[in-house]
RNA sequence: GGUUCACUAGCUCAGUUGGCAGAGCACCUGACUUUUAAUCAGGGUGUCCCGGGUUCAAAUCCCGGGUGAGCCA
């Protein structure tokens, strides 16, 4: 803790000491700082406002002038000066006045005036003690601009920077505007599973997380898409989902791990009614949150209102004189893609080659806001393909600032269409795209149930806010943009600390146990038993044998051990393969169910219930093979 | 993943050729009853990101690591 801690935790146990709580409670607010101003905005002169207001918020400055200070005062409307004098306050309240630090949240009651030099002001009669601030809060001219500390902790951010808040609260009303948007046209807004066991519905990494009851490995959604769609199968017709995706890719200035995303789909739409809808949603964002259709972002004019359309096949040609879908081959495409200096991978096709094309030439260029539409169908396995020309689908993408803001497509509402294209997804992902497309079976079945022919889309709100807000980083659009850890905190391994590794509580209290032996053994007797650490090689369970598993042990020795054991209704074989047991292995062989067993594994048998429970000594994997207990 | 840059007081930043760690704001003490980046007088509060190395001597030079930002893939 340095000096300036210590120093505010001094005035807290002040505070304390002349009775007042550091830490206040409710209180009533009866003005916001930006009411105060438009209110009382005709007060001139010696006026001062009849009516008693009521503020709260953070203290961002205070200007001492011995018997009279100046303070100003912020909350959520903005700023608004406080005016504290030793005459109304009197002597007590004015040496509790002292003892406020900038960053202190309180409560005012006052009267409203205009100073000399023509500020509204709250003349302060009384104030309460809200929250002791007990940190310094960054300087009040340069304000804080550390990037790395704006986003780890976005709670000063937000006190430093209106700005900072103003895009916030922008986003929260670029949302709004969407929901309204749709909300107006009979959409159903749903939430689908984030957790599931196919990552499907885009081209993506996913995470991998684990449910530890079902010890299943689950992912975190990369889409949406599926399953919306198979609530279009259910009759829905309308719906959308606005949530959180997880892509486990790179992060830069467009990608944060966790983002968020609208998709929509509308049954008997095409991709053209989508396309409508995505310009509806992004103007009616845009005139929300800015009153306009045109904005500048990063210093280039953008305007909305004026929107190309093209496919991507004559974009292409349009900037290198080429028309892939005139290829009859794949070399062909090659030769062209070679000539004008377009890499492609061996597994491309026509089609991929074509897209590989457009991103190389052409995608940049978008700056204004184009629709591009016809994109192969190598490239997009869940768009409905175009009825002239099968080689490419119904599907558009939007662009803004040569940046994909939105994607939809005519959905493919053929069962045996779609299994095909995965099937093709599948190869895919064996020649090495790690993100091709999963099989998803159930989706299949889905549309064998009908899908009606429907239309869908997608698109980035972080991209979006960016556009709206001027953000040059996806970082500043999200409240709390993924962080590596600092060092010494973090970075901790999850899975060690997961619940199903925590101790499970186990209930002893019907356990029945066995009186003891009365009877000695002497020692020389108890020592001539063997008993070994033994490791499980192989455990199977005896043919047509309804309890005994045969374990494969290797006891320290070069000779592999079978003993048979009747414990299959306690165990299953698998289970037990790498398990460090204990067993004795100096008894004679005996046969059971014509195998020799080699000697004996110990288990703990008690009663429960009047039932016989087991439990196989396991002990420590560190202990070696053949070690000997005493 | 590669590469460049940054990291010094609570914040914003200086720090020369390797030679006692600096400024402004904030903070502390005092003055001041209409100031507003208040002013005036006095006071420096530090793991120079971390760990090694070179050196009589390292914030500074070398090596390794961390975090962030940018560029490339």
């Amino acid at each position: 803790m340095n000096e300036l801690m210590k120093v505010r935790r001094d005035k807290l146990a002040a505070f304390e000491a002349k009775g007042v709580a550091p830490f206040g409670h409710r209180f009533e607010v009866s003005h916001h700082a930006k009411d105060v101003l438009e209110q009382f905005g005709h007060l001139e002169g010696e006026e001062e406002s009849s009516e008693e207001i009521t503020i709260a918020g953070r203290l961002m400055a205070i200007r001492g002038h011995g018997k009279a200070s100046f303070s100003v005062l912020m909350d959520r409307s903005g700023r608004i000066q406080i005016y504290f004098k030793l005459d109304v306050l009197g002597e007590e309240k004015y040496s509790q006045f002292k003892l406020l630090d900038i960053g202190d949240i309180i409560g005012v009651k006052g009267h409203v005036f205009r100073t000399r030099r023509g500020e509204i002001t709250v003349r302060v009669d009384d104030f309460d003690m809200l929250s002791k601030s007990l940190r310094p809060l960054p300087e009040k001219f340069h304000g804080l601009t550390d990037t790395e500390i704006r986003y780890r902790q976005r709670y000063v951010d937000l006190i430093m920077n209106p700005e900072v808040m103003n895009t916030f609260v922008a986003r929260t009303n670029i949302m709004k505007s969407i929901r309204e948007y749709l909300d107006e046209r009979d959409y159903i807004e749903v939430e689908t599973p984030v957790l599931g066991t196919i990552a499907g519905g885009a081209a993506a990494r996913p995470f991998i997380t684990h449910h530890n009851t079902l010890d299943l490995d689950m992912y975190l959604r990369i889409a949406t898409e599926l399953n919306l769609k198979r609530l279009i199968v259910g009759g829905m017709e309308r719906v959308y989902e606005m949530g959180r995706v997880f892509r486990n890719e790179g992060m830069d200035v467009r990608h944060n791990p966790e983002f968020t995303t609208i998709e929509l789909y509308q049954a008997y739409a095409d991709y053209t009614d989508l396309m409508d809808i995505t310009e509806g949603l992004v103007l009616n964002a845009a005139n929300k949150v800015l009153g306009t259709t045109e904005f500048d972002y990063q210093g280039t004019h953008i305007d909305l209102a004026n929107v190309k359309r093209i496919s991507m096949n004559d974009a292409v040609k349009e900037a290198t004189g080429k028309d892939f879908l005139s290829c009859q081959t794949v070399e062909e495409a090659r030769a062209m893609a070679t000539e004008i200096g377009v890499p492609y991978e061996e597994r491309f096709g026509i089609g991929g080659i074509l897209n590989a094309a457009f991103e190389e030439k052409v995608e940049e260029t978008l700056i204004q806001p184009t629709f591009i539409t016809g994109h192969p169908t190598e490239i997009s396995p869940l768009a409905k393909r175009n009825p002239e020309n099968p080689m490419i689908t119904d599907r558009f993408e939007f662009f803004i600032y040569g940046r994909e803001l939105a994607n939809g497509f005519t959905e493919l509402n053929d069962p045996i269409d779609q299994e095909g294209r995965f099937l093709d997804q599948l190869k895919q992902r064996e020649a090495g795209d790690d993100e091709a497309h999963e099989m998803d079976r159930d989706f299949i079945t889905a549309l064998e149930y009908g899908l009606p022919p429907t239309g869908g889309l997608g698109i980035g709100i972080d991209r979006l806010v960016m556009f709206l807000t001027d953000s040059a980083s996806i970082r500043d659009v999200l409240l709390f943009p993924t962080m590596k850890p600092l060092a010494g905190e973090g970075k901790k391994n999850l899975h060690a600390n997961s619940p199903a590794k925590v101790e499970e509580k186990i209930d002893f209290s019907k356990v029945q146990i066995e009186p003891l032996f009365e009877e000695c053994v002497d020692f020389e007797t108890f020592s001539k038993s063997d008993f070994r650490a033994v490791k499980v090689k192989a455990c199977e369970a005896v043919p047509k044998s309804k309890k005994l598993l045969k374990f494969t042990l290797d006891d320290g020795t070069d000779n592999d051990r079978v003993i048979l054991s009747g414990i299959h209704q306690y165990y299953e074989p698998e289970e037990l393969v790498g398990k460090t047991l204990i067993a004795i292995v100096n008894l004679p062989p005996r046969k059971m169910m014509g195998i020799d067993s080699c000697g004996m594994i110990i288990s703990a048998v008690h009663q429960e219930d009047d039932e016989e429970a087991l439990n196989l000594l396991m002990v420590s994997d560190r202990i070696p093979a053949g070690a000997k207990l005493y």
